[in-house]
DNA sequence: CTAATATTTATTTTT
DNA sequence: TAAATATTAG
């Protein structure tokens, strides 16, 4: 029974309700049992989670803290939260509302001895993990060239998804990364996570359902505790986060999670679909409501995505639709353009025509498929001299400053922590090399020590030369007394005494290169952000969990993002260049995974299309270079899905583009019956020829050009075929060097 | 131990 | 092409 019962008219009177629609509000209200909502793009989704929140809250179902709501960003925790507050006040503070890792990480601090940790553990991020994972595969004497650790690590965080701890990985599972060795190498690395009292991210999860399955009563206590949980962005929940979901959720049933099967993206990040599909299934009598009334874009621009996605399959079906006018709404703008310049040349202009009709920049967004699209645009729009950010890249907390700062703090915090102890020990250079440090780790394993104390142990002793001896025992000194100044100290002037008497500081005045004043500015900042925590502690868990990508500093300036970081927002204007094959959609998810991962690159579509109010514009280039060789390129089949009345095309004459063909193969190829399998076993699109073309050689004539002829092409000048096949051309110009081009594109000279 | 040179390899990255 | 990484020479 819920604490309070609440008579049912102060649900029916409650204020908050009747701003909702018919769909939004049965969302709301139902509080009993499991609830999946469908939301479509631009439903309200965000409403309808922390209105429902509002009212569990209000007519007194629950305590605040008895409530879990788990997003999959900061950014979208702390918008919940901010609404939540400003509709309720004070008491959203009790919620636990947050990522999937930072409740983990929170309830793994409360019980961390029953998994083999203490409470202070660290949180490694990729680099640790893969520094670690190569001393690993060092270890075992594994040719890291031939098996990257880098894919191991990959392998290892699927199993991690997937909820698999080293023994329930089934026996076929290993995979043949070094003969199947992956699986010992992760039983290795969990080992040595163990011991130097870290976790992944993975592990935040994976070791909640470790002690959710071995400790009975601590599962029983959380399930009680939380009488009502929430879930945003389902669709990219994975196997350990529907397993702690679903742990949970046992005991009161009331689950309420909110997705969009039309908006997963993640599936390389090992999110299952699946989870939504099934969720009638895995949760008998489940409510499912559907948000099917968009109130972000125009008719055209809903057709557009509508279209595109159709043509997926196994989706779940929503029918987007809105109120608003069709007469005031512009088509999709499509256009071909000759290349990836050309391409930023045209975007810049209609942005400058944008802002010329009063549009705000901070209003217009270029959404790529990959992060090296970004640059042709920045080239352009510094010529323009047009203000823009690019969202995603490097992290504040990823730069080598920062981290190098962190180990050192880590390292008081956390004596255990080798990775962080690896990391500065010789950072600045004080004499500390590889001989030394290998030494260091060769009595660790001996005595099962951590560096640290096995570096006491080697100043007391006599193997080490002298000068080794007297630099570590300096280190070690230093550490102590930093360690023993933390108590009594702020951590804020504990990093600046740490930073100046450990040389770092120093180092970087004397470094001459020209970003050595940037990154001491960098340090400066990491001061200043850790003013704003109480503690040690809290800052580097805020560190490891919660620093996210520069805030919107609120300029007026264009976003160039991915199109995987532009989920969940949207803009008034929106491009979406580069839609070519190869690229959009890209041929390594097709070469990786067939029709599923054709499908997601449409979905990707569409979220790019859905992020558009008013405005969206398509484009695609004949000519790309990419790896620093010219392809041609043909456009991508996702624009021949745009139902044609939504659409404007505005080409160049000749520049419509070769339209994608399934060459060879049947009509449909990636329809309904057949997976895309064979185009993993597809040719090569172009076959050199062996040998140079010789007179009176016999080649095949194919798209009237043979190798061996001499031809113009418009951008590269004069050349000669070296090899043919179908309609594409390898040509060795005179001035543009090797290139691979459309025979559309060259003529006879 | 550092610096110069050769080699390799290219999506997406909420935490 | 260009950045990141590995190797080798000093």
């Amino acid at each position: 029974m819920p604490p309070f019962a609440a008579p049912a008219e102060t649900t029916a009177a409650a204020p908050y309700l009747a701003a909702l629609n018919p769909a939004q509000a049965r969302a709301v209200e139902a509080l009993d049992g499991p609830v999946l909502v469908l939301a479509g793009a631009g439903t309200g989704k965000t409403r309808v989670l922390t209105t429902r929140l509002a009212h569990i809250l209000a007519t007194r179902r629950a305590f605040p803290g008895e409530v879990l709501a788990v997003t999959f960003t900061n950014k979208a925790a702390r918008e919940m939260r901010e609404r939540l507050e400003a509709m309720i006040g004070a008491a959203a503070g009790g919620v636990w509302l947050g990522t999937f890792h930072a409740l983990g990480a929170r309830i793994l601090r409360r019980h961390a001895e029953l998994v083999g940790l203490t409470s202070n553990f660290t949180i490694l991020d990729t680099d640790d993990q893969l520094r670690l994972l190569k001393q690993l595969v060092a270890a075992a004497n594994i040719d890291e060239r031939r098996w990257p650790s880098r894919v191991l690590l990959a392998l290892i965080e699927r199993w991690k998804d997937r909820g698999l701890t080293p023994d329930k990985v089934p026996p076929g599972d290993a995979g043949d990364w070094a003969d199947g060795r992956a699986l010992a190498l992760y039983r290795a690395y969990q080992e040595r996570l163990a011991t130097v009292n870290a976790v992944d991210f993975g592990d935040l999860l994976l070791h909640n359902l470790t002690l959710f399955t071995a400790h009975a009563d601590v599962l029983a206590q959380y399930q009680q505790r939380f009488r009502y949980l929430l879930v945003d962005e389902y669709q990219d929940t994975n196997v350990a986060q529907y397993l702690w979901l679903r742990l949970l959720a046992q005991r009161h049933r009331n689950l309420c999670c909110v997705g969009d099967d039309d908006q997963s993206i993640y599936s390389w990040r090992g999110a299952q679909v699946e989870n939504i599909l099934k969720f009638e299934s895995d949760f008998p009598g489940a409510l499912i409501v559907r948000l099917e009334e968009n109130y972000r874009s125009t008719p055209d621009i809903l057709a557009a995505a509508a279209g595109i996605i159709a043509h997926n399959r196994g989706r779940l079906g929503k029918t987007l639709w809105t109120r608003a006018d069709a007469g005031d709404s512009d088509k999709v703008t499509v256009r071909g353009l000759w290349d990836a310049e050309q391409e930023a040349r045209w975007v810049g202009d209609e942005i400058e025509a944008l802002q010329r009709r009063g549009h705000k920049l901070r209003e217009i967004a270029i959404l790529v498929r990959a992060g090296f699209q970004t640059r042709e645009f920045e080239e352009r729009f510094i010529a323009l001299a047009l203000p823009y950010r690019v969202i995603g890249g490097p992290r504040f907390y990823e730069r080598q400053e920062i981290r190098d700062a962190l180990a050192y703090l880590r390292l008081i915090h956390q004596p255990a922590d080798d990775l962080a102890f690896e990391r500065i020990v010789n950072t600045p250079r004080r004499g500390i090399g590889s001989a030394t440090l290998q030494a260091l780790h060769q009595a660790a394993r001996a005595q099962a020590l951590p560096l640290v104390e096995a570096a006491r142990a080697l100043i007391a002793g006599d193997t080490l030369p002298r000068a080794a001896r007297s630099a570590l025992a300096g280190f070690v000194t230093a550490l102590d007394r930093w360690r023993a100044s933390a108590g009594r100290v702020p951590h804020t002037e504990l990093v600046q005494t740490v930073l100046d008497e450990s040389g770092y500081t120093g180092m970087l005045q004397a470094d001459p290169s020209p970003d050595a004043p940037g990154r001491l500015e960098n340090l400066k900042e990491l001061v200043v952000a850790m003013a704003e925590f109480e503690n040690l502690a809290g800052f580097l868990e805020h560190i490891s969990l919660v620093m996210d990508n520069a805030a919107d500093t609120g300029g007026d300036l264009v976003s160039l993002m991915t199109l995987h970081s532009a989920k969940g927002l949207e803009f008034d204007s929106v491009f979406l260049p580069g839609w070519e094959e190869g690229l959009f959609p890209s041929q390594r998810s097709i070469n990786e995974n067939g029709l599923a991962g054709l499908e997601e690159e449409r979905r990707l579509a569409y979220v790019g299309l859905t992020r558009a109010r008013r405005r969206a514009y398509v484009s695609f280039a004949a000519n790309r270079r990419i790896h620093g060789q010219w392809q041609a390129s043909v456009r991508s089949r996702f624009i021949d899905e745009l139902p044609k009345a939504h659409i404007e095309t505005v080409n160049e004459p000749g520049l419509g583009g070769a339209p994608y063909r399934a060459a060879a193969e049947p009509a449909a190829p990636w329809g309904a019956d057949r997976p895309l399998v064979h185009s993993r076993a597809r040719p090569p699109l172009l076959v050199e020829s062996v040998r140079p073309p010789g007179r009176g050689q016999e080649v095949p004539k194919v798209g009237g050009f043979r190798v061996g002829d001499r031809v113009f092409h418009q951008k590269f000048g004069y050349g000669t075929v070296r090899a043919v096949e179908d309609n594409r051309l390898a040509i060795e110009f005179e001035h543009a060097g090797d290139k691979k081009v459309m025979d559309a594109f060259v003529e006879h000279a």
